[in-house]
DNA sequence: TTTAGAATATGATATTTATCACATTTTTAA
DNA sequence: TTAAAAATGTGATAAATATCATATTCTAAA
């Protein structure tokens, strides 16, 4: 079992805050997980025991709209924590986390974490800090979600997915989604999310085959995100 | 100018968690401002050197869209603090504060609230809880907004305000909003929201004159809200 | 009090998006 | 390897929503 004061991952979250004498406390209490591609790491109304820290894979957070649709509310990829929140509020977690590739995540039993809390200013301003940002972030969705078109999101969406995953050696984005997770991530029917890529590749501004997506023309999808 | 150490308002938010010492420091360097209805507490891109604490009144909290439309975020009351995101992840506004009538608010500048955030791990721990708080309701917001018709989000706004503000002597929503602010709650056409308001009126599942508006049939809205 | 400007209201129409139906392709599991 | 299931794709149509035009009512400032 690795060592999280050795562990690089923490460098990317707020762990990286925590001392050597804490590290080693938690390495003692966490355990490592795989999670297989499909696989829940929580489910919608779970009560969480503890966070998890993901060294590596991508899952898809979700939640359940009272019209029976899935919305994709984030993606979480290595090096980020998931499941503070329910854990702060200590509540049932109210989004489910599935597996879109095979993960390795280690999990943090709840104590051990909000003991931390409690001790470490310099972790809890982090975490705090953290969450600020994700608050941010959730605004600018919920005025997007509100005010642009499903092609604006569409075009948005990619951006975004390019800007956090990166590209492979093909030039495609680096991340594998189906057209309905694309379709729950900007809002819309899985329909509608396949006509509009189709247009764009149709128009020369992304190619794709299968889940392998690419931008061509990165200028005329921002142009089309603000909406002309 | 009234002390913070016997100020009833500081029961309804984190300020609470603050020993009787850090009130009196806080009273030393906190200022009072009243707010007229229609001005800015802060507009988006300020830098914001303080927190506020809102002691009476109603603010709509929005932001600008790319497509030049404003989408309003949350209304803020009487006990609530406004800004401490902002402070915290020590970045520009990306929000803008407006009076929906005359305010009366606390500026309890940054140096102070930092420190105590600090120092007081029952106070930091407080503001933690409130921002999960606020990020699990934005995740049903974006669901909301993502998902729902303008119908259910008309329906389930005019419950959220009668659950938020209550009901004055006539039994109408105890706050003013125009109908351009709904339909910037809910990110539709203004003409859209009054179309749907007068529907709502004729079907006598709500009432209104001007800007008091009741809700007369309380089940049947929630079923609307449910998508039925 | 009067009056211009703003807010509210409503019709006509265009645009966007969802839904349903079904064909084709890809993936998965026996 | 092959059959079944799932995912992708496309057309036709319906429903939701925005936009534009214009009328009416309310509000606030001179």
């Amino acid at each position: 079992m690795s060592k999280c004061e050795q562990c690089i991952i923490r460098q990317f979250n707020s762990l990286k805050h925590l001392s050597r004498e804490e590290l080693v406390k938690m390495s003692n209490c966490k355990t490592s997980k795989i999670i297989k591609k499909g696989e829940a790491i929580f489910d919608e109304g779970e009560r969480l025991k503890g966070i998890f820290c993901i060294k590596d894979g991508v899952c898809k957070v979700s939640k359940m709209s009272e019209n029976g649709r899935n919305q994709i509310i984030s993606l979480v990829t290595k090096g980020d924590l998931l499941g503070e929140r329910s854990l702060i509020s200590d509540e049932a977690s109210n989004l489910k986390a599935i597996a879109l590739n095979d993960m390795e995540v280690c999990f943090i039993p709840k104590e051990e974490i909000m003991k931390d809390l409690e001790k470490n200013p310099s972790f809890s301003m982090s975490v705090l800090k953290d969450m600020a940002q994700t608050l941010k972030q959730a605004d600018n969705v919920i005025v997007d979600m509100a005010q642009k078109t499903v092609k604006q999101r569409l075009a948005e969406t990619l951006l975004n997915l390019q800007a956090k995953f990166g590209t492979n050696e093909d030039n495609a984005i680096d991340v594998h989604l189906s057209r309905e997770d694309i379709a729950n991530i900007i809002g819309t029917a899985t329909e509608s999310a396949i006509r509009l890529l189709s247009d764009l590749k149709k128009k020369k501004i992304i190619a794709f085959k299968g889940k392998d997506i690419s931008i061509l023309d990165r200028n005329e999808l921002e142009t089309i995100a603000q909406g002309f």
